[in-house]
DNA sequence: GGGATGGTTCGGGCCGCGCCGAACTTTTCC
DNA sequence: GGAAAAGTTCGGCGCGGCCCGAACCATCCC
């Protein structure tokens, strides 16, 4: 068997597809956690996550009688937005789509490490608008952009790493681009230790506080 | 089925990702061909191909007795190729990446509308080094590189067009990016009207004429 | 220790689907 | 018109894999 149609093969199953889109909220599940949400049985949650993290896609980690697990890494995630992305972008009913874009996730939800919805689809429109990222096909961090991120976020990027400093990632929901990468990881991870946003529900979709609405309009001018 | 297992689907069988890997030439194929190349009936191939097209993943044209089949756009290209490029990284022990290297692939081919391989590896980081595009986390075009698509290759990019002018993609060769998006394409289509490069074999691979190594050097300083 | 909970293993059932060959249709070429 | 070639449709075969329940193991808590 061919590595593409391998790879593709782990994500061709109902039940494995639910455990991976679950998963790309960032966090780490267990085992029971995910069966329920996939509406299976824990023993075939069991097997499917052992293919998954054979085949590469996940990770696992035990605590006691815990088994946690969690997407591999930023490439895994990106693939999974990636064939996330593509198959919302062909498929989906125009009144579907309007249904979903009033869901608490279409507002604000993470996606992996980084925030997406509405609520991301403004922040990234905002901080291109005001010149701290470029978007002269393909997006790129401006200086003012770094000063800006070390000041108001504390980050700085180290160098020679791999992961890019900001990264565009399709939103399944608004159809236009977010921000990824480190930057993206970088805001998001600073939103939820300042409690700009708090994570509601089991899933991805995330609320801001009056915190985070006061901090958004004052550091990017953002009004959600 | 929930839309990302579909899809994923679609490229988890052995033929069928036969079919796109193939496809990722952007060339049209007939049904005839793609059966020999993948080793199966061609009534094999006419239903795969049917449920390929309907996946929406390719399009088709009759002309006469023969159905022509495409990748349906960049989109379709894009998803293939990062499932691809994940999959060889994920994968793929270094002996077989070794022996990989050293193909006629390797060295030069077409990556669905764009050029890859060493030679693709090359030219991207002969236009960065040369200020033609700019890699400040994230790839983008610069103004000098602009000058030189429009007098180089006689490329403008229109205005308000969706297809990013320069998108970075993953090369599964040489695990270093090369040009894609609309300069990849303007880049690979000129070397082809010009003589630059030849298609050698039914895939992918392509060949360094004469002309286009002087075309290379001259342009941009590359020797190959 | 004993009960409750999370997770795994194993056997078995069942459905899907990928493949083929044979028969048929359509187009092309002589 | 007739033969050859490209492609399609259909019936059928067989494998793979997805799921479940039952039994079992490990951990946690009282």
């Amino acid at each position: 068997m061919p590595p593409l149609a391998e790879t593709a093969g782990l994500l061709a199953d109902r039940t494995r597809a639910a455990f991976c889109q679950a998963l790309l909220d960032g966090r780490a599940w267990t085992a029971g956690e995910l069966a329920r949400h996939a509406g299976v049985r824990p023993s075939t949650a069991s097997e499917q996550l052992t293919r998954l993290i054979e085949g590469g896609l996940l990770t696992e980690e035990r605590q006691g009688r815990h088994r946690y697990v969690r997407l591999a890494g930023p490439e895994a995630a990106a693939l999974i937005e990636a064939l996330a992305s593509y198959a919302s972008y062909s498929s989906s009913p125009r009144s579907l789509r309007q249904s979903v874009r009033l869901s608490a996730e279409a507002k604000a939800r993470t996606c992996y490490d980084h925030l997406a919805g509405q609520l991301g689809v403004a922040l990234a429109d905002a901080m291109i608008a005001r010149g701290l990222v470029a978007d002269d096909s393909g997006l790129a961090v401006t200086p003012a952009g770094r000063t800006w991120l070390a000041d108001a976020l504390g980050y700085r990027h180290p160098a020679g790493t791999r992961r890019p400093l900001v990264r565009s990632c399709l939103d399944w929901t608004e159809r236009r681009p977010h921000l990824a990468g480190a930057l993206g990881a970088a805001l998001c991870a600073t939103a939820l230790a300042r409690q700009w946003v708090r994570r509601v529900g089991s899933g991805r979709a995330v609320k801001v506080t009056p915190v985070g609405g006061e901090a958004f309009r004052e550091l990017l001018g953002v009004r959600f």
